[in-house]
DNA sequence: TAGTTATCCCACTAAATTAGTCTGATTTAA
DNA sequence: TTAAATCAGACTAATTTAGTGGGATAACTA
């Protein structure tokens, strides 16, 4: 009963991704670091961070005290990037995906909307990069706790 | 590989409601003539067409001759009603979910994003009526053949 | 009243996707 | 050499999606 809904991986991969980006650049963190702190199931965790890194976004060192830092700085990756790379890219219908074509195509009427929608999500994810969500800790609840923690 | 698509249920059930917005309010449309005419598995659609009933978006007539017919004006029924009829409201992610709660809400600096995106979405969907798709051939293909048809 | 055509209702299956685990090899610092 | 980490890939379990089938009920027509 929930439409349109970005799958867990891409919800951790984010989590991950924007932990690291609040970590020191040169620091190291394990896939059981980030795990913890950001409540990730750790073996899923560490697949989805391998997607993140085959794109390149996060990079890598191996063996004891091993672990990622992001692969750029923070304000070039952005959400579009990390999407992207865990799922592929966003087709809001079947016939905005390239390679599938749909025979109604010709006379429907609603493919504007589709590729409206597409669009305007896209702009946002494209938009929002990873320095950005330095600053806000959640928009709309900050109240007592993250005031006082701040301070 | 394609994310946040809608369910093919949803792309069904509204090729088949802006079918009816397209006949004569009065002509009682049955089953098989929308199946055939917008080429969904029939025995599917009328599954599908059951839930915008219960909404109440189409009403119908039963026994012979009888057929499905818009319970209201095209201009007073927007995308978003038809989605929400069949697949409940739309949650981008599942801390947008009101019966869901995620841990990590109070620090995460995310959510803000996702309330931007389903705010945006949102608003296309519930802007967007029956009635505006009248015109609208398919707004980006609007070549040869759909030209000369129109004539 | 019988026959036909349609909605209505609910159980069922088959395929695909999602979420996650398990095993084990490889690399590197101490 | 041992411990701590990444790396690779097969595997499973649960859920969702897409679709089918069978049969009851209702209304129109001859
Ligand atoms: S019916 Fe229209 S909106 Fe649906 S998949 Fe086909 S072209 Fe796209
Ligand atoms: S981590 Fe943040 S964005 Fe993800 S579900 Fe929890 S609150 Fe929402």
């Amino acid at each position: 009963m929930s439409l349109m809904q970005i799958p867990r991986r891409v919800d951790y991969g984010l989590r991950a991704i924007i932990y690291l980006s609040t970590q020191d650049p040169e620091k190291c963190c394990s896939i059981t670091e980030i795990a913890k702190q950001q409540n990730v199931p750790k073996k899923f965790l560490e697949k989805i961070i391998q997607d993140l890194m085959r794109r390149g976004l996060i990079r890598s060192k191996r063996g004891s005290c091993g672990g990622y830092s992001l692969a750029r700085s923070a304000n070039e990756i952005s959400f579009y990037d990390v999407i992207e790379a865990l799922e592929g890219s966003i087709t809001v219908n079947a016939c905005m995906d390239e390679e599938f074509s749909c025979d109604q195509l010709p006379r429907c009427t609603m493919v504007g909307v589709w590729s409206e929608i597409q669009r305007k999500v896209t702009e946002v994810f494209t938009r929002t990069t990873l320095a950005d969500l330095r600053r806000t800790p959640c928009r709309d609840i900050v109240s007592a706790s993250s005031l006082s923690s701040a301070a």
